[in-house]
DNA sequence: TACAGCTATCGGAATTTTCGATACCGTCCG
DNA sequence: CGGACGGTATCGAAAATTCCGATAGCTGTA
């Protein structure tokens, strides 16, 4: 047999609902029919994709790479067929996009080479800053479209916003961390451990909010501005830190291995979304994109 | 029903082969089976995708542009599978690129973002010069690899390539032109009709070289560095292109169609591929561009 | 220990895909 | 003109796949 785009779907929904009964319930079919599509997909890639325990299924590092390449093939997909069945009338112009640091590398990047190949005749601009300039360039109308963390927007009046991702926050481990042989990690677990904050984005002061809650202040062994540079730390057992899962990658840079486990009782969640003005005519270019965008995000969220 | 890959690979062979006959020959398959799975497509997408007509059949404009879509697909699944197939160590380091202008844009770039999001930890440079300058540097090892024209390699003694794709060189005609009522077009045709040529990767130079053969020199519209010009200049009827079908579209900027039509009595081709020093040991981050360049041209090649 | 919640497996049913034969259409050539 | 040829479309039957429902097996939990 070869791969599928059936297989990838179900792979992508039980990746999500972390259960295949789930996934099967939400797409409305057996569940025997969804365990087999992701047997088929392991022998295939001859990898295994899950870890399966008694309370569903938990997607191995491999499949946390292979998942990100298979939303990004169905993504593709429905672009594709969405563009020729249209009226297909190819729009040109100019778009003029934001973003913050850490939805450059982690979000933009994807849409924008689709955008890109979806789109040829449109020149597209992006300027990088924190997200409180990008909403007052926005308002100001020298933006179209920003890609940036919604969850505090400051001026909400004049803006509007499209959610494309919520990011529960989680916690980075070393593999061999003490931590890790729980069952299950308490937020009063971490307040103790040596934190790695990054800092954009408010992504500090979110982690420290949350650790916060424990009486003393939580240790900051390092700040840094680097992802790549949280994961270097983590992995090197420098210490631990609370990151939205949507930056999380089971490996660092030097290949070691990190771990990202969930903390009972719930963690707050990173909205990222595309944000514009309100109420103006939204350019077709603009429009094009945020439609590139969400179909990304509908296969998510599948 | 949904779209499957199969479809757009059996579509993908049609395509290329210009016939459901030959794909379903390529493939080992009934032709039965590739038709169904055409119409299908078809119907899913409600555009029509081929022309069909004795000889065989031929990509309407639309079915170039999802072609393209289904082309990109494909591989995208083959690097996706290779990646998490392999031992998936990831590579790391820096990969120095040469382009040039014609391979910018309708090559490198469609490689180039697959490849940075198989390889995110790659510093990835690129240079655009001319064919003659890019061997220079790689010979001087300055570049690791470059995508160029191959056809006239100079100093093939130092260096190695590899084909990605080879494109015949067509004739561009306004939608409305006179010998598109013809059957046929001969090269002595062309020879009278104001020449619109593209002054990049010696492309001039091929054009003229193939119009002189039939005795006066031909008569040079306009000579443009623009593709996107070269096109809309067409379309207006200001002349006619002999150029790769590499750059073919089936619009202008300005949405005025434009035909690719084959002259008969075989043209040359133009060869686009990888360029990189011979012998030496090639860095990794180098041998994974090859690779997902690769599985592009082996997807078109089906 | 019984139960709840989950995944894996299996045989049979349902659906899809494929095949082979044939119809049909346009072109070439005698 | 007529027939052979090379191509696509269509159709019914066969083959293959996919899906379902039931069931077994596992693991925590009351």
């Amino acid at each position: 047999m070869s791969l599928t785009l059936k297989q990838l779907r179900y792979f992508v929904a039980a990746a999500n609902q972390g259960s295949v009964s789930k996934a099967a319930h939400a797409l409305s079919i057996s569940q025997s029919a969804v365990t087999e599509a992701i047997k088929e997909l392991e022998a295939f890639l001859g990898v295994q994709l899950f870890l399966r325990h008694s309370r569903g299924m938990t997607v191995t590092p491999e499949g946390q790479q292979f998942l990100r390449h298979a939303i990004s093939i169905l993504a593709e997909v429905t672009n594709a067929s969405r563009v020729v069945s249209a009226g297909s009338r190819r729009v040109t112009g100019r778009l003029n996009l934001g973003v913050t640091s850490l939805t450059a590398g982690y979000v933009l990047s994807d849409v924008l080479s689709r955008y890109r190949r979806l789109n040829p005749d449109v020149e597209v601009t992006a300027v990088e800053d924190t997200g409180e300039y990008l909403e007052h360039l926005i308002v100001g109308g020298e933006l179209d479209v920003a890609v940036m963390v919604t969850t505090h927007l400051r001026d909400s009046q004049a803006l509007q916003s499209e959610i494309l991702e919520v990011s529960p926050f989680r916690l980075w481990l070393p593999i061999d961390h003490r931590l890790n042989r729980q069952q299950s990690i308490a937020l009063s677990d971490v307040a103790g451990e040596p934190l790695i904050v990054l800092d954009v984005d408010e992504m500090e002061q979110e982690a420290v909010k949350l650790l916060s809650a424990f009486g003393e202040r939580p240790r900051i062994a390092f700040r840094t501005r680097s992802v790549e540079a949280v994961r270097s730390l983590v992995a090197t057992g420098a210490g631990v830190a609370l990151l939205p899962d949507l930056v999380y990658r089971p490996w660092s840079l030097e290949g070691d291995r990190i771990h990202s486990r969930d903390v009972s009782g719930a963690l707050p969640v990173v909205q990222v979304g595309l944000v514009w003005r309100r109420g103006l005519a939204i350019p077709d270019a603009a429009r094009e994109f945020v439609a590139v965008a969400q179909a990304q995000h509908d296969v998510k969220a599948r």
